[in-house]
DNA sequence: TCCTTTGTCTTACGACTGTATGGCCAACAG
DNA sequence: CTGTTGGCCATACAGTCGTAAGACAAAGGA
């Protein structure tokens, strides 16, 4: 984050900060201004550096994306484990959903760029690839605290956690599609039904 | 959809019928190619038609990528208005709501362009307005025959309409939004978990 | 009949695109 | 000390972009 460099630093560490801080002016020119304005220009121009620079880290606009999407999925994994995993199972996932939910500026910038990479996965095969990992990285966490509140009887047999985990996971994304496209939505309400309605 | 004109017809005709296969032109483009390949050139050369028609019908690309948007809203509005309404409540909302997800070529196309375009709209204001309009009519109506069936009797009377509608909404448009990327999803089988979890 | 409108096409312009190339400077290895 | 490497920058090139402007044909209304 910060511009602050100490002169004696090594220079590949320069290299990596500055490599990072282009993947996050890639975030930024598509969160604030859209997919379609990401280029090799906007993103120097948003680092601060020269396209020439942009082109030594990411050797084409492709490569670009793919830093953007991966450095998104990464903040958002990051704060998924670093959620609160204590109280009951409902609030434990309740918590961990509404980290991948367009609450405050910083989620809303991530969640902008996770649709926007979800969407051009579509017709861009090598986001797919990285888009489903990240569904099935969520899928799975949800599914094993499932289980386990199960196995410790908080939940009844009858549930079943995959389903209830691939479920929770098609709500929380299509809340996010919703919800960074107008932000009045009352998100957390409709998520809190379905959690309900699935961990009975 | 017919290429076959008369050539008695109007010449207003005409031009109405070449500003819909522009249209169309313009989804399939964004359906094959991806959002950021539309362009007034490539969508004319998809229509058969030159750069300069193109730009006659619709005076900017933003009106393409609007008009794309709106006839896609449209074939699926018209699809779900078309959607057989007997049967039990269960039966009939995940027909309903089979009608919005990628199941075959034609709604998979359907489905790469509404995700594009509602992932665009985080950004373009002017696409957002439609996309909550589309959202809008189609939690309505799920609304609106959930709240039938309880008034029949169909359902407990705990069961409240408009969030077990929205819950749903979001549901299919998470599914939407995965199964567009992965075509390899069972989504029908979780869609129909979330509506009997919800429609208890 | 002439004039206006409408649909289609071609051409043109300036801006921007992705990317290849090469130069400059600091740091390191020998 | 010299040679090499890596980070950064400036420039160049061919192509595409959105859009404006004008030409031509057909048709309708006066």
């Amino acid at each position: 984050m910060s511009v602050v460099r100490s002169p004696r630093s090594r220079t590949t560490s320069l290299g990596a900060a500055t490599a990072e801080r282009i993947a996050d002016a890639a975030v930024t020119v598509v969160a604030r201004d859209g997919f379609d304005v990401l280029s090799v220009r906007t993103v120097a121009r948003e680092a601060g550096v020269s396209g020439g620079t942009v082109q030594h880290h990411y050797d084409t606009r492709n490569a670009l994306l793919l830093a953007a999407f991966a450095h998104t999925v990464d903040a958002i994994t990051s704060r998924l484990i670093h959620s609160d995993l204590a109280g009951a199972v409902q609030e434990v996932v309740t918590r961990l959903c509404e980290q991948a939910l367009p609450l405050d500026d910083e989620r809303r910038r991530e969640c902008i760029v996770w649709t926007a990479l979800s969407a051009a996965a579509s017709t861009h095969p090598e986001l797919a690839h990285w888009q489903r990992r990240a569904v099935t990285l969520f899928t799975a966490t949800l599914a094993s605290i499932i289980r386990d509140a199960r196995t410790a009887g908080e939940l009844p047999q009858s549930c079943d956690p995959d389903v209830a985990a691939a479920v929770l996971v098609a709500v929380v994304d299509g809340l996010t599609l919703h919800g960074v496209a107008h932000q009045d939505q009352n998100s957390t309400a409709i998520l809190w039904a379905a959690i309900t309605a699935l961990l009975e």
